[in-house]
DNA sequence: TAGATTGTTAATCGATTAACAATC
DNA sequence: TAGATTGTTAATCGATTAACAATC
């Protein structure tokens, strides 16, 4: 498949973005696009799209534009979304749960092939379709089960003891939702963060600084 | 309170972690902390630890170091955490639910006042010991309840006629959930965007991007 | 005092924007 | 062909890192 270098993590953020504008543009029905039509739409530069799309070859036409299919086809192939990861949710709780039957994991390029958690009135349980594990026999499900990255909804404290397992099983791709920094303990793993925590925080400091009079600073 | 000018966003997307991991030393019973002991437990640079902290005020002593008790002490001040910004959820589904359950409101400095969905199945039952309101009787709440803030978990769709009764209502700093991009149609508002679709497509770019072999290509 | 570590300025690095020749 | 818009190079801007004087 493909194998890009060098590409910043910026570009590789906005990637997704294209992709949604794209995929909007596609079902009104649109069939071409300029970089300047994009950059009102989207609120990035023309310039900066023209830059990243090049990272990955050059998708569009002089004094044409874009096609939108095409282009549309093209990110979600540089994205990878044409694979079917296998991926374990670890952790039934409400976040798991919210996370099993929220996302479309197969336009994401991921299937759901097991639910773990450690918590008897769970184990048993069905979340969309599939039947929750007891943790303590991730290592047997594993022996005939290949998964290629583990999903973390579990609280802090558990997370690290639940990484080494994984870690050792060879499973190294983590979506982490946990409020633990993964990439401080292995440095040969992906994970990518959900930090909800850090988010509203984040909105907190961004009202507060809006609205905060200096005048206040008297009372 | 504060009004801190011109911070960089790189820098306010920090302020979270430092808080984080302060929080652990602080549990540790850790007193003193210096930028370069900060620095190797959480993988940013010394210089850029000092830079960032200097953004609001020099926190430290030279010789010395930080006090882990007041430098975690200031920034949730400088968060806002000391607030409680008065918050309601938009959309009782499985996601809304898990985030009015999974998160610590008062820590982060919101308080969730109100829950409002359109399904009548929703509609009555509680969450969290608040009862979950027909999203009708959105302007009838707030004319005697003043929310500083929203949560966004409903469909795409949905998400830009609620987003427009919102803003008419006055309420414009928003926690979103929604695949909707709410900078698009305003721009006197705050967004904080949970995208979780663009998260795990980005996780799929990242493995795609490890393991695919130049040779397959080949195939 | 001597050693340590900050606060801050200066140097470097990388990302974004502007410009324009190539070309459909 | 003329007009439009890309791909790409060069210029600018901003963020990170390095260095060091100030000082506890």
């Amino acid at each position: 498949m493909h194998k890009y270098k060098n590409i910043s993590d910026p570009v590789i953020r906005r990637l997704p973005r294209y992709y949604r504008f794209l995929g909007e543009l596609l079902d009104k029905g649109v069939t071409r696009v300029s970089s300047r039509q994009l950059s009102d739409k989207m609120g990035f530069t023309a310039s900066q799209i023209r830059q990243d799309l090049n990272c990955f070859g050059g998708f569009g036409q002089q004094g044409y534009g874009y096609s939108v299919e095409s282009l549309y086809q093209e990110i979600g192939h540089i994205l990878g979304l044409d694979h079917s990861y296998k991926a374990i949710l670890i952790g039934a709780g409400n976040l798991g749960k919210a996370v099993a039957t929220h996302m479309s994991f197969e336009k994401r390029g991921f299937r759901l092939i097991g639910i773990f958690d450690n918590d008897p009135a769970k184990i048993g349980t069905s979340i969309r379709d599939i039947t929750v594990t007891d943790l303590d026999d991730l290592e047997k499900f594993c022996e005939s089960n290949t998964a290629d990255a583990a999903i973390f909804c579990v609280p802090k404290t558990a997370t690290p003891r639940i990484a080494e397992r994984l870690h050792k099983l060879g499973i190294k791709n983590y979506w982490n939702f946990s409020h633990y920094d993964l990439s401080i303990d292995y440095d040969d793993i992906i994970v990518e963060n959900v930090h909800l925590n850090d988010s509203l925080m984040i909105l907190c400091y961004r009202i507060s600084d809006a609205n905060d009079n200096p005048d206040e600073e008297l009372q």
